[in-house]
RNA sequence: GCGGGCGUGGCGGAACUGGUAGACGCGCUGGACUCAAAAUCCAGUUCUGGUGACAGAGUGCCGGUUCGAUUCCGGCCGCCCGCACCA
């Protein structure tokens, strides 16, 4: 029933209602976080995007699952802060400043303009008077003035580190930046090169962010794992070897660092790293073995190469006494596969137990001796050939440790070792490596945070002092050479010495922009800050992050940085007694699509294509008349197989809500969603659908306030029960972030209330049914809000409200108006259905199951066999078995 | 190699702690409305057989536990992701 009232005729468009109301929302200012608000802080964050220009459909994904928890948390009486910044420092608006004669910061700039606009035409909760961004100077002088309490503390080095070097830009790159050993931009072969670097000492708290980990229940157990790995923390042993005395080198010992010293006795060799001081002392007077080591440099330490480079090594010729052993003498070689960067650098290998150290020994004849003795197998014949044996065993050929398990041997070791002198040192000591380096912050880039540091030949490494502040990039800028640019820039590095007044040079390095975003989590707490990075009451007040979304690239990186950010904060009193910045973490899935081809390979766009499908499935045609294009593989959305959607023109061709919907509904939000054509028409229809829905509800709807009687019709009931069975779904779906189920539950109940609608025709509209639509439609307005604002506050008008459905509160759900007075059982018969009962909620086992072997279809599938046993689960189901 | 995850209709996916497999959506098929199209509405849609009621099979494969398994256990197969000479 339609009566004249009905909006029926009339369609919601997007494009006039989505702007009114972002327009209504900014003009009353209902997403303003107050730092005075009293009542309990949700912290939703987004991670910030990168100011590329234009936001792509990830940003999409992102950023509406995050408002959808905004907004549902702000329903539910939470002060909610939800900021949004810009990650804004970095490579591109470098190389964008080379390609167009333009000015990063102007690029930069631009680039935040635009995509603020397009943030904002989506519909965002956020409160942008918090808006930052990293390239700005009031948000890095904040980032200098902790690099330098940092490198009070201690928690800041200077120290020599290898690193990738591209020598036709001049300029270190990072690991992602070198593909195939070649520059990403150049070209050019990556040299390794040693650089004095500035390092956050990340290592300090190794134990502690290892530790930790385990009170982050609310992480993804994969990042979790990724992280333990990262940080990689092992148990060993670092063993003095003695020399015997050789006239190639001075020093008297190496110290090796082993897992497991129960294999000593396996012992063939020791081998150190090309980098080792030992073999550059060594190589002085041996030009073989100086060209071993050049050798080893061009093999390249970060490549796949790696993974097949064959184990090489040169015999340095000096021997090694073993610990037990004075007279066992041990040959100690330089080896391509000994790192220099983990535990000492030094290995003894033991050949029957380690792969590597077993393809080393087979490849120089050093034979081995198995020390650990499988279960079942005996001694005597036990060999290895060219496996290594890593598993559990019985000692054997180890004189004193012999017939002990691996981990007695290793006590054993270790308590013998560390309690016999060599020189004035214990020859042995228990030690935890880690993986885990520090982090090497020194950038040769212009578009970064410039490193507050000044260099005076008097006086040596000079902190800027902190009046000093911010050291600002200087604009006027060159970019047509390669290289840093800030290094070549004529006057900035010129400074005086802040201690004696001389001569000096400014640091021209900057910082990694990971630096950037290790903090900017706890700005937002007090952006307006001045005088210090952070106001640490407020800090408190609204850390840690409750639900931190973004992708799984940054699952070690970026979030080991900031877990290490906020300790080195900590220490420096900078954020209060908070470890951990985001309790809650969620790592969301990529947009992905098909792609298409013309028939000579060439990439076509989506908005080029049509999509027709029948019974046959789906076809592909240019839409400019030129026939058929092939459908390709689904993939992550890249400019270069153009397989890409751009968010203005759905949010122009079907509004912001269509696009949020879609983006939440297809797929659950910890994976890949598939961007179609068909997928966004549908979402579109929905919003239709949902609108003539609220508008004939309206029709029918008992005024506004009006309250559902006590007893209502069984009509009612029904409606009452899908509209508050709906909503305590709804809750569930959305706090624990599966809004793809969310979505389905609003979908059904569509359904459901389209249904009754349709019904109403034959019945009387009675007082209580107008009353339980009235409910059951500000109900699903409500519902519909966190996802699609915009059409929300349409139908909560529509609805005669006059406050915004944006600041409605969350509808109370009435649990007991769920429960039905019949239950529905399944009956089986031997585990297979074969009939439905229904029967009063209060009916005894017994009744059940008289009632259940009374049903035809069960007595049919019995088939005059006896029956064995009745299992009745109450509320859930009955099984016969015969 | 090590670590982790995932295999369910034509497709995306649902199924709470072992309890009706396929919710919801897309697509498709048929129908209504329309001069026609779009939009909308109705019905159907796991497979096989049957007009039908119904019967049988079915959650990657093989086996096990159980009254009952997509779910738990063992063994395979396939795909995806991360790390990778870490001593």
């Amino acid at each position: 029933m339609v009566d004249e009232h009905s909006m029926d005729s009339e369609r919601y468009n997007a494009r006039e209602a989505e702007p009114k109301w972002q327009a209504v929302w900014e003009e009353k200012d209902i997403f303003r976080t107050g730092n005075a608000d009293a009542r309990p802080k949700y912290y939703v964050l987004e991670m910030f995007p990168y100011p590329s220009g234009r936001i792509h459909m990830g940003h999409v994904r992102n950023y509406t699952m995050g408002d959808v928890i905004a907004r549902y948390k702000r329903a539910r009486g939470f002060n909610v802060l939800h900021p949004m910044g810009w990650d804004a420092f970095g490579m591109p608006a470098e190389n964008a400043a080379w390609h167009n004669k333009s000015h990063p910061a102007d690029w930069t700039y631009a680039n935040i303009a635009s995509m603020r606009a397009q943030l904002k035409s989506m519909g965002l909760s956020i409160d942008w008077s918090r808006e930052i961004a990293t390239c700005d100077p009031s948000y890095y002088k904040h980032q200098q003035k902790m690099f330098l309490d940092f490198l009070a503390a201690g928690l800041v080095v200077r120290k020599k580190s290898k690193v990738n070097w591209d020598p036709l830009d001049h300029t270190v790159l990072a690991n992602e930046q070198v593909i195939d050993g070649r520059g990403w931009r150049s070209g050019a072969l990556v040299e390794q090169r040693e650089l004095t670097q500035w390092f956050f000492k990340i290592t300090d708290f190794a134990e502690e962010l290892l530790g930790s980990l385990d009170t982050l229940t609310r992480w993804p157990e994969k990042v979790r794992l990724m992280q333990a790995n990262w940080i990689g923390r092992s148990e060993g042993l670092c063993v003095r070897f003695e020399l015997d005395p050789a006239p190639a080198v001075k020093a008297r010992e190496i110290e090796v660092y082993t897992t497991r010293p129960d294999t000593l006795f396996g012992a063939k060799f020791l081998a150190i790293a090309a980098d080792h001081p030992l073999a550059a002392e060594a190589a002085r007077k041996d030009p073989a073995l100086a060209a071993f080591i050049d050798d080893c440099h061009h093999g390249g330490t970060s490549l796949a190469a790696i993974e097949t480079a064959e184990k090489k090594g040169y015999d340095t010729r000096l021997k090694a006494r073993h610990p037990f052993d004075p007279e066992w003498k041990l040959p100690v070689y330089a080896a391509n596969f000994v790192l220099m960067d983990y535990g000492t650098g030094a290995i003894f290998g033991c050949p029957a137990h380690d792969q590597r150290d077993l393809e080393f020994a087979n490849a120089y004849g050093l034979g081995n001796t198995p020390v650990v003795c499988p279960p079942g197998q005996d001694p005597e014949t036990f060999e290895i050939t060219d496996t290594a044996y890593d598993g559990d065993g019985v000692l054997i050929h180890s004189r004193f440790l012999d017939g002990m398990s691996i981990a007695a041997a290793k006590e054993d070791v270790a308590r013998r070792l560390e309690g016999r002198p060599l020189g004035n040192r214990p020859q042995g000591k228990r030690e935890v490596q880690y993986r885990l380096r520090d982090w090497g912050i020194s950038r040769q880039r212009y578009w970064g945070c410039p490193i507050p540091i000044i260099h005076c030949e008097a006086c040596g490494v000079v902190p800027v002092p902190a009046a000093d502040l911010p050291v600002e990039l200087p604009k006027d800028m060159s970019f047509d050479e390669p290289g840093n640019p800030l290094a070549r820039h004529p006057a900035w590095k010129h400074v005086t010495c802040p201690k004696c007044g001389g001569a000096a040079l400014r640091e021209t390095d900057t910082m990694d922009t990971f630096v950037d975003s290790s903090w900017y989590f706890a700005r937002f707490t007090d952006p307006w800050n001045e005088a210090a990075p952070t106001t640490p009451e407020m800090v408190e007040k609204f850390l840690p992050v409750d639900q931190y979304i973004g992708g799984i690239e940054h699952a070690i990186l970026h979030l080991l940085y900031a877990r290490f950010f906020t300790r080195a904060m900590q220490a420096t009193g900078h954020v209060g007694a908070l470890k951990e910045p985001f309790a809650g973490l969620f790592t969301q899935g990529m947009v992905v699509h098909e792609t298409y081809r013309d028939a000579d390979g060439t990439w076509l766009y989506p908005a080029d294509i049509r999509i027709e499908s029948d019974a046959s499935g789906r076809h592909a045609f240019k839409l400019d008349g030129g026939g058929e294009a092939l459908i390709g593989a689904i993939e992550k959305m890249s400019k270069s197989k153009k397989n890409t959607v751009d968010p203005d023109d759905i949010i122009l061709a079907f509004g912001a809500d269509t696009a949020r919907w879609y983006v939440l509904s297809d797929s659950p939000p910890e994976r890949d969603v598939i961007w179609t054509e068909e997928g966004v028409q549908g979402a579109a229809k929905f919003v239709q659908r949902l609108w003539r829905l609220v508008g004939e509800l309206k029709g029918l709807a008992a005024p506004m306030g009006t309250l559902v009687p006590a007893d209502v019709s069984a009509e009612a009931a029904a409606i009452r029960r899908a509209a508050h069975g709906s909503l305590i779904k709804v809750e569930e779906d959305i706090e624990r972030l599966r809004f793809n189920r969310a979505v389905a539950q609003i979908h059904d109940l569509a359904n459901k209330l389209s249904a009754a609608v349709g019904d109403i025709e034959t019945a009387k509209v009675t007082p209580d049914l107008r009353a339980a639509f009235r409910e059951a439609a500000d109900m699903l307005t409500l519902m519909l809000a966190p996802m699609m604002p915009h059409l929300a506050e349409e139908c909560w008008a529509a609805l005669g409200h006059t406050d915004l459905a944006a600041q409605a509160a969350w509808p109370s759900a009435d649990r007991a108006l769920v429960v039905e007075d019949t239950i529905a059982y399944p009956v089986q018969v031997n585990g297979r259905k074969r009939a439905d009962l229904v029967v009063a909620r209060d009916a005894g086992n017994a009744a059940i199951e008289a009632a259940a072997l009374a049903l035809e279809p069960v007595r049919r599938a019995l088939e005059g066999r006896p029956v064995k046993k009745v299992i009745i689960v109450p509320q859930r189901i009955v099984n016969v078995v015969g």
